[in-house]
DNA sequence: GCCAACGTTGGC
DNA sequence: GCCAACGTTGGC
């Protein structure tokens, strides 16, 4: 069992969209980053927890709670050639590129990247480092509990 | 829109 | 394998 952090632009998918989604669950496509890639296909299992992470929009921050609820799959925008996150290196039989579906649990209080920033718990969060990027990272046990705590009522 | 930071590409 | 050039991310 591991802990998640995940962005999305809300004008992609946000947190609103995913709870309205059938059964909660969204695919989760896109991911066009090797090292993001590899903590899906290597790491990820079904029942880790998901910070759902609102990004590249007015007030970036945690949105929402989330679970994975399926193992990795062939993401099939990369065979689509009208699609942005085509690949025309992968092929069906060699795939590069992977989709996990992402269950909502709940819609949250923002808490907001500025907030995150002035909690000292959570001063180790990879996505609080200094020129991270990464749409997936890593989340310590005790800074889910810490995030967890602050969401709660 | 700016730009720091990071990732990828491709020539050599 | 090096590394310059270019592209992307994402907060501000």
């Amino acid at each position: 069992m591991r802990y998640w952090l995940m962005k999305s632009e809300p004008d992609e998918v946000s947190i609103d969209d995913v709870m309205a989604s059938p059964r909660q669950t969204t695919a989760w496509f896109g991911v066009r980053n090797y090292q993001a890639r590899n903590f899906m296909r290597d790491q990820m299992q079904v029942g880790d927890g998901v910070l759902f992470y609102h990004s590249s929009c007015p007030e970036p921050g945690i949105a929402g709670l989330a679970e994975i609820v399926s193992t990795p799959y062939p993401d099939a925008s990369q065979f689509d050639a009208n699609s942005k996150y085509y690949d025309a290196k992968a092929t069906p039989e060699q795939p590069r590129w992977i989709s996990i579906d992402v269950k909502g649990t709940r819609k949250t209080r923002l808490l907001s990247l500025a907030e995150m920033r002035t909690i000292s718990a959570l001063e180790e969060m990879v996505v609080l480092q200094k020129g991270s990027r990464l749409s997936i990272t890593p989340v310590t046990p005790a800074q889910w509990k810490t995030i967890v705590t602050l969401l709660k009522e």
